[in-house]
DNA sequence: CACGTTTTCGACCAGTAGGCGAAAACCCCG
DNA sequence: CGGGGTTTTCGCCTACTGGTCGAAAACGTG
């Protein structure tokens, strides 16, 4: 029975999220779109092995987050030999473009193109499950240059989220858990002008939040801003 | 490569988690506990897996939730050939004291016997996914009987949270999220008399939360328990 | 220098959880 | 049968959160 390990790398552009594909050449499904990835080696366990794999395609320093999604075991998952795949999501901040071989391309999540296998619900899960952890975790932050402006981060969380966020909602939040360092400096304003906007980069001092908050808390442990996100 | 599935399986008995272990009798790891599961078979996915398997150790009709945890993939995880593990996470209804083969038992998960394999870790990854999933979703629910009191909930989220919560919050909070359904019936009291206390229900007209709250939301869609959980 | 644009900030409101403390409902005992 | 102990239940108050709105600040342009 082989093992594969798959990855839904995602992005933002502009106003869209997007998933980097890669184009099968060979049969079976050649032509249509899959996710990078390929067989686990005997050596290595699944983080490292889609690691590996992604290097092939992307930079893997440029890889901001990396974490488990799910194991796809559907006994027809793909023809021929039983495959077993565990997913990952990966994040890639929006600044850097990867050089990238000519057969991967990215994706507007919104309109995939025709996808090979049980692709196309890995690449859904991968969404919902970064819609899910943006409000309560600080992946947001994957997302984003390491310098940024508020405007910018309220774009990739609308971007991913696919609604409209405030930017003062996003700022007030995200510095009461004292995420939020200005750097000082400031973005030059667009085109048409406006308030040139300040820098803010992620602070490591805040409350790293990679559990959800305890609606729950322990008695006299305060508010949730007051940092009882486990670890 | 092999792939089996194990299964954290849990329940609260008095004031302490309780997980399912399984005495081995054979090398490797003799006589040290581990967890319930077995090998993937080739025509069912790892849910199917580990439901089919579980069934030989309890009856799956009192299994109140099943979930998949994560992948547990180190090559040496286990002696000889490789074994790549999708673990789950279980639970059973703290009512129901399932007959169980001779060699199965139930442990404290505070003072774990000796494990076999990496069978302790995924324990601890299962106790502190079901602490963090109790207070944003209705889990908790799978761990009392169909009919319960406000206080043996409170005594259920204790025991799974490690920490004392207050029954008038935990009250408050499920009522706000429509999820308690007064029976009308009530419990007897306790030998040392006190109130008898109300029965309730877990309502399904409630807000099924599975996934986190979104503490950034769609614009106009009101406060978080008007019910805002995605799904 | 008035105007449009964009950012930033402050104020207000509704809703949520935490923390009491009092009242209710029961048992037991004298 | 009434008082004391026990447990549950309910109401009130406070602190804090996120949603919304509007005004002020800071820039470019005509």
């Amino acid at each position: 029975m082989g093992h594969e390990v798959l990855a839904a790398v995602l992005r933002v552009r502009g106003a869209s999220l997007q998933v980097m594909l890669w184009e099968r050449a060979r049969e079976p499904h050649a032509h249509r779109w899959s996710l990078p990835g390929g067989e686990l080696r005997v050596d290595e366990d699944v983080e490292s092995s889609i690691r590996r794999q992604l290097a092939e395609k992307v930079d893997v320093r440029q890889l901001s987050h990396v974490e488990q999604l799910a194991v796809f075991s559907a006994p027809d998952r793909v023809p021929g030999p039983r495959v077993v795949a565990t997913a990952f999501l990966g994040l890639v901040p929006s600044d850097v473009d990867p050089e990238r071989p000519a057969d991967t391309e990215w994706h507007c999540v919104e309109k995939l193109p025709a996808m090979a296998f049980d692709h196309a619900s890995i690449v859904d899960r991968a969404r919902h499950r970064l819609g899910s952890k943006l409000s309560y975790t600080n992946v947001g932050f994957a997302l984003a240059p390491p310098e940024f402006t508020i405007s910018l981060l309220r774009d990739h969380y609308s971007a991913a989220l696919g609604y409209r966020v405030s930017a003062t909602n996003l700022q007030r939040v995200l510095s009461r858990r004292l995420l939020l360092e200005p750097t000082g400096g400031t973005a030059p304003p667009g085109p048409s002008g406006g308030r040139p906007a300040a820098l803010f980069r992620f602070s490591a001092k805040g409350i790293k939040v990679t559990d959800p908050f305890a609606v729950l808390r322990p008695p006299g442990s305060g508010r949730p801003a007051g940092g009882s996100g486990t670890t």
